[in-house]
DNA sequence: GTAGGGTTAG
């Protein structure tokens, strides 16, 4: 057998070898410190540095003595190297502390020391952390002044570094001129996409990733199946399934709980919670997964249930659980339970509500009808002082219960605070197109014109034999466009005999009069679904995503065909899960 | 001593 020579290249000092066996315990650790100093070692800088090191991830490092010795052990090391420096910028940007890092660069700089490619790396990944684009991008200019800037592992730092600060733009850029990525380069292309709702290219990404073959990873297929739940690309998310376990990659519960999150986002919650049931280990986001899957199908027992397993398993929810939780019992109408959660947030896990449950809790009392009890928690949990959040869930509900009053209230509260959200506007015409007011639909509309404002263009997506067809309202592009509509129009004749009666008061407000009656029969889900329903057999299931919320319409006649039909139709909205099976829907028109 | 991953309302 071939010596393998690298492996070893010098033998360690005993004293080094003496740190190494100390390891991260603060008391041997200074036991070889005094060895140091007897040694006559004090001014040894390399010895110094790791002691250094392995004091600050030691297990007592958060303490203050321990703080106090290490900040006189770093001052006693005779001029500070760049290797000193990159050994703490590291630590520090690994261990969660990304603000020291930057903090230790400057102190460099202004020492004149030389940067290297491991301060760029740990610099940028610190700068990313804190989202922090100006320092950045001048640590970004000076990786290229000092000629780092072909460095994979500085190149990949900075890919990471622009998707976390949302510019996509220069992280392609700066991606694309990698000349031999690595698979973290490529995983770091396809998370910026993934991270910043743009699903699409992070597919893309991969796709290309493929055609260079380059083999993915777990990290790859973390990411992949994330972007499969945000499309709910099911097809996607299953050939993601079946590659781990023909890899043989472990199921660790990072991919486990993205595999959660993929099967409960695209429709098959039973499938998720075989993931869960079987993982070896299950943490707080495991669970939340897996409460929030429930959620958005309407289980809201069946996520209190998990959430009370939870604890009794001993781990602490965390705001995010909170979340899933009181989103699951909005969606459910358990209001009590809800208003136990959250009074418990605070009682018994110390976290303080934030906007994200406000607006769960708004959303909870409004859905329910208690519109004044929700106001008067706005009141009361905001100061007086809602953010647009919130006041958005209030509007939501007033529309939902035909408010007109209290609606308009609202809605002049949130424009004048967001006066250039369409979707606001939308909502607010949206009131007064149920209230008959058309008057002030009209005018609504020429404000959203003068202002340049334009609403979020609805679509629907349908998965076929692993095709994904997507449909616009008034979609003609299609190539089986004219029996789709033939098939249409023959399907709402039929639903129509069974008593359906469109409701119009919802398309009102979007469109050009003209367009009215044409939009309504032609709403893009109901397009997908006489897609469906012409080219899948009797007994499967029709799988809809939609990225806007259905409206009432389009709810009332899903109802409808799935009764005529005898066919069971899942619709992942904006929102939330609906079930159609036999006329009824799992959300029991509680949306 | 160097880069990347999962859960969040409306």
């Amino acid at each position: 057998m071939k010596r393998r020579a690298t492996v070893h290249p010098r033998p360690h000092s005993p004293t080094y070898e003496a740190l190494l066996r100390a390891g991260r315990r603060v008391r041997p650790l200074q036991q070889v410190h005094a060895r140091i100093v007897v040694a006559g070692h004090h001014r040894t800088r390399s010895l110094l540095t790791k002691l250094l090191t392995l004091i600050l991830c030691s297990s007592s490092s958060a303490s203050g003595s321990i703080a106090a010795y290490a900040r006189t052990l770093f001052l006693s090391i005779p001029e500070p190297d760049t290797f000193l420096f990159n050994s703490l910028i590291t630590l520090a940007a690994k261990s969660g502390r990304p603000a020291d890092a930057i903090v230790l660069y400057r102190r460099m700089s202004a020492a004149c020391l030389e940067p290297s490619n491991y301060t760029f790396t740990s610099v940028v990944k610190a700068c990313a952390d804190l989202s922090a684009s100006r320092t950045g991008r001048v640590v970004h200019s000076r990786v290229i002044s000092n000629g780092f800037d072909s460095d994979v592992f500085v190149q990949t730092a900075l890919v990471v570094f622009y998707g976390k600060t949302g510019d996509l733009h220069h992280a392609r850029k700066l991606f694309d001129r990698i000349p031999n990525r690595t698979v973290v380069a490529w995983n770091a292309m396809i998370a910026g996409y993934e991270q910043n709702g743009l699903p699409e290219e992070a597919v893309a990404i991969f796709q290309s990733m493929q055609v260079a073959g380059k083999e993915p990873d777990s990290a790859t297929l973390v990411s992949l199946l994330s972007a499969c739940s945000q499309l709910g690309a099911l097809s996607l998310g299953l050939w993601v399934n079946d590659y781990l376990v023909n890899k043989g990659l472990e199921l660790n519960v990072v991919l486990g709980t993205a595999l959660i999150n993929m099967y409960a986002r695209c429709g098959h919650l039973e499938k998720a919670r075989k993931i869960f049931n079987g993982l070896q280990e299950r943490n707080v986001v495991a669970w939340t997964a897996m409460i929030s899957g429930y959620g958005m199908h309407g289980h809201g027992h069946q996520a209190i249930k998990l959430f009370q397993q939870m604890k009794s398993s001993g781990l602490s929810p965390n705001d995010v659980t909170f979340v899933a939780v009181l989103s699951a019992c909005a969606h459910a109408g358990l209001v009590s339970e809800g208003q136990e959660a959250f009074a418990s947030m605070r009682r018994d896990c110390g976290l303080v509500p934030r906007v994200e449950h406000q607006v769960c809790m708004v959303d909870m009392l409004g859905r329910a009808g208690l519109l004044d009890e929700a106001m008067l928690f706005i009141r009361e949990e905001t100061r007086g002082l809602p953010g647009p959040e919130v006041l958005t869930a209030m509007l939501g509900a007033c529309k939902m219960h035909k408010n007109f009053n209290l609606g308009v209230e609202v809605a002049e509260h949130l424009l004048a605070i967001e006066p250039g959200n369409p979707a606001h506007y939308v909502l607010l015409s949206n009131i007064f197109a149920l209230a008959g007011r058309m008057d002030r639909v009209e005018k609504i509309r020429n404000v959203m014109i003068h202002r340049h404002l334009k609403k979020q263009i609805g679509y629907s997506l349908i998965e076929i034999d692993q095709a994904t067809h997507v449909f616009r309202m008034g979609d003609t592009s299609h190539r089986q466009t004219m029996e789709i509509y033939k098939y249409l129009e023959e399907l709402i004749d039929k639903i129509k005999e069974a008593g359906y009666v469109p409701e119009t008061s919802a398309a009102l407000h979007e469109l050009e009069e003209e367009e009215r009656e044409f939009a309504l029969r032609f709403h893009s889900e109901k397009l997908a679904v006489a897609f469906g329903l012409m080219n899948t057999s009797k007994n499967s299931f029709i799988r809809i995503v939609k990225n806007l919320r259905m409206c009432n319409d389009c709810h009332l006649a899903f109802n409808f065909i799935s009764l005529v039909s005898g066919r069971e139709i899942i619709v992942r909205d904006k929102h939330r899960f609906h079930h159609f099976k036999q006329g009824l829907c799992s959300c029991q028109n509680y949306w």
